[in-house]
DNA sequence: AGGCTTATTGATACTGAGTTACAATTTCTT
DNA sequence: AAGAAATTGTAACTCAGTATCAATAAGCCT
């Protein structure tokens, strides 16, 4: 099958569910994939607003859910009550190393934790749907200056 | 050197601080190492105040960050904007995998996750702090009512 | 193309976790 | 025992996310 960009896929994610294609849904679409970084809703709503995009914070509220059900958007992980998220659509998956001070994010993949998960599928009969790993450190410019302090 | 009990460790990580050990602190700290299970604030203010034990919901979140900072508690999850922790003294370190469905948790340990943060470390210049592993899926239980439905 | 059903929108009010301010109280040091 | 400084509880507050509802618009059907 072709690939097929991000509306695409959400157009008939919508239509199999009886739901509409609106404006304000593909407007928000369009700006969560030109974002290629971590985003929460927040964030995201200002630089609607900054590009004269009109949508209320309730319309993308209420869109995130259907994005993370369509397989388009997961969340990533949370910090001081804000959710980040990430498009997984077209991305291999993959885990976040994070340094505790400066936040600064680092990714991987790493083919042990299929097999990790192939082997808690089987030890705890779960079907395994995903795995989320979060490893925090220091990164090396904040030991730097934890050194020097 | 011999094991100390949860609260002979806080005492002094409070006594290092320049901080007080008061009743509401160790009425908080017996009630958290008691439950042998994950826990958040709210379900723990409850059950204080039904054993007859009055401190305000203030102090338990204030408690919270410093006795992650004692590493006597960790974070585990989120769930519906709720926190929950569980305790880290004196257990192993291990992940999670939750039934997406049910939320049910079973708790394993893998020692390839190890060996993983130490690749990570040198890979990026990281010191590695501690890793935060979850699997979702769905248990055998929930798997049989999906199948059935 | 027009009409109709029903989903969606934005505004607003609300909820609930967690934080903050502050006066009263208590710990701990000397 | 006294005094400095930390802690407590109460109540007010913040802020992410949700629910309500009237107005609007998508998309199907003829």
């Amino acid at each position: 099958m072709a690939f097929q960009s991000e509306l695409e896929v959400f157009r008939k994610f919508l239509k199999n569910q009886g739901m509409r294609y609106t404006p304000e849904r593909e407007a928000i679409i369009k700006e969560i994939f030109s974002i290629h970084d971590h985003f929460d809703v927040d964030g995201l709503y200002i630089s609607m607003r900054r590009k004269g995009l009109r949508v209320s914070k309730a319309s993308i509220y209420r869109l995130i859910p259907l994005l993370i059900e369509a397989n388009l958007i997961a969340e990533v992980f949370f910090d001081k009550g804000q959710t980040y998220y990430e498009h997984i659509y077209g991305h291999e998956h993959h885990c976040h190393l994070r340094c505790k001070e400066c936040k600064k994010i680092e990714e991987f993949s790493d083919p042990r934790l299929k097999d990790l998960e192939k082997e808690l599928s089987e030890r705890f009969g779960y079907k395994i749907l995903t795995h989320k790993l979060q490893v925090i450190g220091i990164c090396s410019k904040c030991q730097a200056k934890e050194d020097s302090a």
